[in-house]
DNA sequence: GTATATTACGAAAGCGATTGCGAAATCGTT
DNA sequence: AACGATTTCGCAATCGCTTTCGTAATATAC
């Protein structure tokens, strides 16, 4: 098993060719098409030369390609999934149960990180556009940049399954919680325990996913008979540095405050480690709830309040989901959304 | 932008065809060739068809078929990275790296999670194989069982390159820190904090990477006059249950130690759970040292030692390296491998 | 005006597979 | 023994695009 020749191959000008189907073929003396069927085991081959093409394959190493394979099936097995941010855990766990449930039905999941950016998203939906991709797990950057081409991508047979976060202006299937339920819950946990002033903490609350958080929230105050204050909204990226500047801002305008609503991710560090560097305490004076349950929030070494969902269970549920609706001939309509369970859960370091 | 069809398409039977080459041609009453040619500014063609052709193909939002185009190249413009385990923040930090470099070089990145398995490993590059991938960022699951494998790509044309481990066996490129290095100075530093029984924690210690970690180790212990003892050697999967239990049987069985390095990844977090829960103290009675500074350890919310690089570094390092190897005609000698900064850091929860 | 160079495009082969159809060989039936 | 049915394989078209080569039309040179 050594190296044929050191330094990673020095393979310029002879490298070896790659074996095709006509290869095996002459080996055999026979035509590529047999060595086809024999392969995929068709029905007109008989035994023998199945057996023979197998091995002689099988020795030789010959691997089918792909790209020629899927040029004429006009399908790829392979699952393109968007995934926002792979830090955060709730994401890198969501995506293990993708893979693992879609290796189990022999496809392929090909993970495309978007940062939260329209324009990144657009460039990955279009390589997956472009490579055949037979479905998508969309988890989208929200903006409406990029509704042609899913609607485009729909139009021509891609199926797309939102997980996480749906989008409300297409008919897309979606495997999330209830947001509104689960921010109602959040909120109204945070207020029975004594606060009174929540800050809601998130990108734009117009924008489709995070609408339901928003009015759970809203709904939550109002049924506690808290007093909804416009200025307990603060608007963030989904991204350390701006929720770490906005908690910042607000706390250097010593708004009021006793607790936080954060939509989660990143954003949920950024204002925590803001609120710790201004010297308050958490919870004490300041109580975080979040969604999602992330590795990072831990590093904040303070007690939280965590919207836990089973992210792998999200990864699976989606992804066979999706697989079902590519390989199925039914109808749309049989396919629906589905509905996973979350729990609000007290989280804080093992040390502690 | 309103959907056309609710319900995620419906689209059963009216899949819209997506359109070919052939279809602008016959807008404009050419041959594909000249489309082909004027799309990618071949040399042969007129300044006005070049244009018309471009703008018809933006506004009918005509894609090249990506499958057809690489067939024909025999390139892909595609990375495959195996990556052990997203959920790691060294890894995923690594990632990041990688698909900017590569995007702004024209390239896609697709991440491949192996978790450890060489089965895994092998059925991922297996598909990189298969879809003609230009070029493999390899992160070894360890073990040879795939030694075959790469060395085919490897003399096939496809250019590999290892990140954070390197395999021996091979002359492949690698970016990574001076592991024996970095260790020793780890192992040193505990060891002039008064620690005198230290285990060191890690997969099978004769493979490979590991090599170099345990020799700094080993050569750490003897140059500061500690006695080494065998039983301090501790073997561990790479993951959380096999080294808690690992290190809960070692604690039970009464071994005494006083410190702990760990190769790092989830093995750090399973050790450290098992000590806080058997009600030792970090650091007081157990001072744990790990590569890799992941957020998961700070899930344990006490203070560690961190051999600290850069894993974004790492990830465009290796990138860069590995695209230049591609698109270069020149000998792989004129490549070296990388070494990559690391230090000792102090860890511990912001709150704290 | 003829000869050569240059420009702009089309025809056709080919990348590596898949697949419908036709034909040869084998088999079964009466 | 003759005929249809069955089995087994090859031929050739095809997927969508790239690229070489040829050629007609135009431009340049003498």
């Amino acid at each position: 098993m050594k190296p044929a020749k050191g330094a990673g191959g020095g393979q310029q000008g002879n490298v070896r060719k790659r074996l095709t189907i006509k290869d095996i073929a002459d080996v055999l003396s026979v035509t590529p098409a047999t060595v086809s069927k024999a392969l995929r085991d068709g029905s007109d081959i008989s035994h023998e030369t199945k057996e023979m093409v197998k091995k002689v394959s099988q020795k030789l190493g010959y691997r089918p390609n792909f790209l020629a394979r899927s040029l004429i099936n006009n399908r790829s097995r392979i699952i393109g999934v968007l995934v926002p941010d792979l830090r955060i855990s709730f994401f890198s766990e969501a995506v293990r149960g993708m893979y693992e449930e879609a290796s189990k039905k022999g496809y392929q999941c090909l993970f495309l990180v978007h940062d939260e950016l329209e324009a990144r998203e657009k460039e990955k939906l279009e390589f997956l556009y472009d490579i055949r991709a037979d479905g998508i797990l969309l988890n989208a950057a929200g903006g409406k940049m990029n509704y042609p081409l899913l609607e485009k991508m729909n139009q021509e047979g891609i199926r797309i399954v939102c997980w996480d976060r749906s989008l409300d202006d297409f008919g897309f299937r979606s495997v999330k919680i209830d947001d509104f339920e689960a921010s109602y819950n959040l909120t109204s946990k945070i207020i029975k325990e004594g606060r009174k002033h929540i800050m809601f903490l998130g990108p734009h609350t117009k924008v489709s996913v995070l609408k339901d958080r928003f009015k759970g929230y809203r709904s939550a105050l109002k049924e506690n008979g808290v007093r909804y204050r416009p200025e307990l909204i603060v608007q963030s990226f989904r991204n350390v540095e701006d929720s770490y500047n906005k908690i910042l801002e607000v706390l250097r305008q010593k708004v009021q405050f006793d607790a936080i609503v954060s939509v989660g991710g990143l954003i949920t560090y950024g204002a925590g480690k803001a609120i710790l560097e201004f010297k308050k305490r958490v919870p004490e004076d300041v109580m975080i709830g979040e969604f999602g349950d992330n590795d990072i929030v831990y590093k904040l070494g303070v007690l939280f309040y965590s919207v836990v969902q089973n992210p792998q269970e999200i990864g699976k549920a989606s992804t066979d989901l999706l697989i079902n609706m590519i390989e199925s001939r039914k109808p749309d309509q049989e396919f629906l959304n589905i509905v996973i369970h979350s729990e609000i859960m007290e989280r804080r370091p093992i040390g502690k």
